[in-house]
RNA sequence: CGAGGUGUGGCGCAAUGGUAGCGCGCUUGCUUUGGGAGCAAGAUGCUGCAGGUUCAAAUCCUGUCACUUCGACCA
């Protein structure tokens, strides 16, 4: 227990305060540090190494699913903005402007984008002609900015890195099938690649993105019961064709509107690692994306061959893994500490002894279960238990979100599970918007996260107005 | 955007009108090294910023900026 308590003397215990110990992991695994920008934040190496580990894992999806990168320009003018109402209601309250030019005030000021539909929809315009220019499957790296008045680190701030994927279709069929494809892979490569498993559905027009005809939505829950938007998948219609006048000649030989998707995560997923993995020491990054995958820790350092041969192991590794050997002047207890907080899901710890008996010490970061392996089957044993981490990540996230997912079927019922409870809550819903006003506003905050694609049927009627049910809803709060 | 709180070395804090200090961290050296090591010697401050009151301001007053808590807002 001693031992226990010096381990997080300086991370706040997610019992505690869960926002303060959010901070802390931030900070004390060197992920990210304040800027003097309000509500931005600066990737330190370690966070914007994770950030490329998903970039790398999600870009090859993407490809393989037929996706090209462009890149557009960051400003967009007042006037295209403008095109689409419902969007430009829903961006302009938190648009950055740019109004001057070098010494000069700009004719028409420029919006810093907040995302980008109206950009591709302009340049849509000059390239879409005839069905034989679609589809056009395009997405983008970048960062995006929208005046946020409070941030958090990753998971809220004024200006994000993500992608985002922009497409047009023949058909309204073919493109509600991408923006389901691509829902689908956001949520194979947060279970594959991230370890958490999360509730897919569609949002209801309360909560849709501005200017889409339907919204889905992949909704991870963290350790604390709280949701976070963790990827949304859009569906337009023809809507921002026909604002901006792309059209093309289809195989019949008439004029037709294309129909379009667009799609993105964004370095939110970063806050969604922490939050659902994370525990008292720290981090714990899902092996697939851990930008160490493997730490060599030697052990009695200074005497003869141990840094020889932990060099030689690190070399040994390398080939296959992404492995790091501290061979720093620090002590050995400190290095533990370090690279626990940092969530590097395996330790390796080679002294004296071991060297001796041909064999070395692996750790697991999630159990801390010590496991004395012969280097002859090294990699073997790194396999499985990196492969044993992913895993338990896995288990445990699904225990988490089995556990604190609830139901409701009355409103007092609703109320009191989320007081006592918090987490997740399924009840049925009859479609009104004004129910889900109604217990946002009672609740002080709880949501509709989704209409999940795995609806039950819990009652005949609205858990709010008691109205005859349409949708099983799964509510929540969140980031 | 509304209400509260906080700004002092890199970090955490002390100093309630009278010469700015402590812990951690940092640097150097030696001893250590299987769970955040020990000893010794060092370095680091226009007290967030701008005004004001006073013989004298980290301290009191005004403004401003940032952070933070709770709300509102947040595809």
């Amino acid at each position: 227990m001693a031992q226990d308590k010096k381990l997080v003397e300086q991370i706040t215990s997610m019992d505690v305060d869960f926002a303060q110990w959010y901070t802390d992991v931030v900070k004390k695994a060197e992920l990210m540090d304040y800027s003097s920008v309000k509500g931005c934040m600066i990737f330190r190496p370690y966070g914007y190494a994770i950030w490329e580990n998903i970039q790398r894992e999600l870009d090859a999806r993407f490809k393989a699913t037929g996706h090209e990168n462009v890149y557009m320009p960051m400003f967009i003018p007042e006037s295209l903005l403008q095109r689409e109402k419902d969007h430009v209601e829903g961006f302009a309250p938190e648009c950055a402007w740019v109004t001057i030019g070098g010494q000069n005030e700009l004719s028409e000021r420029l919006c810093v984008r907040p995302t980008s539909e109206t950009l591709f929809c302009e340049h849509f315009k000059n390239i879409i002609h005839s069905y034989r220019d679609l589809p056009k499957l395009y997405n983008q790296w970048c960062s995006v900015v929208r005046w946020e008045k409070t941030t958090r680190p990753f998971l809220r701030t004024s200006e994000f890195l993500w992608q985002e994927g922009h497409t047009m279709h023949e058909t309204a069929e073919e493109a509600k099938a991408e923006t389901l494809r691509m829902l689908k892979v956001y949520e194979d490569f947060y279970f594959d690649a991230l370890a958490i498993p999360a509730i897919t559905g569609q949002k209801t027009d309360k909560e849709k993105f501005a200017g889409a005809e339907q919204t889905y939505t992949i909704e991870p829950m963290m350790h604390n019961g709280v949701a976070l938007q963790g990827g949304t998948s859009h569906y337009f219609g023809d809507g921002f064709a026909k604002a901006f006048d792309i059209t093309f000649t289809d195989r019949e030989n008439k004029v037709s509107y294309p129909h379009q998707t667009s799609w993105g995560v964004s370095t939110r997923m970063i806050g969604a690692i922490i939050m659902c993995h994370g525990d008292d020491s720290g981090l714990i990054l899902p092996p697939k994306i851990a930008p160490i995958q493997a730490v060599i820790i030697p052990i009695a350092q200074h005497k003869e061959g141990v840094l020889e041969k932990a060099a030689e192991l690190r070399d040994r590794l390398a080939a296959k893994y992404r492995v790091k050997l501290d061979d720093s002047d620090q002590s050995t207890g400190w290095k533990f500490s370090q690279y626990e907080m940092k969530g590097v899901p395996v330790r390796i710890e080679l002294g004296p002894r071991d060297i001796e008996n041909n064999s070395c010490v692996l750790v697991s970061r999630v159990t801390r279960e010590k496991k004395v392996v012969s280097l002859d089957s090294l990699e073997s044993e790194v396999d499985a238990m990196l492969a044993q981490v992913h895993d338990e990540l896995v288990a445990r996230a699904k225990k988490n979100l089995a556990a604190k997912t609830h139901t409701a079927t009355t409103l007092d019922e609703f109320i009191d599970v989320d007081k006592n409870q918090g987490g997740f809550i399924k009840a049925m819903w009859c479609g009104d918007v004004a129910c889900e006003d109604k217990i946002k506003d009672i609740t002080g905050g709880v949501k509709s996260r989704c209409i999940p694609f795995k609806e039950e049927k819990l009652s005949d009627v609205c858990v709010c107005c008691g109205k005859p049910a349409k949708h099983m809803v799964v509510w929540g709060r969140q980031y």
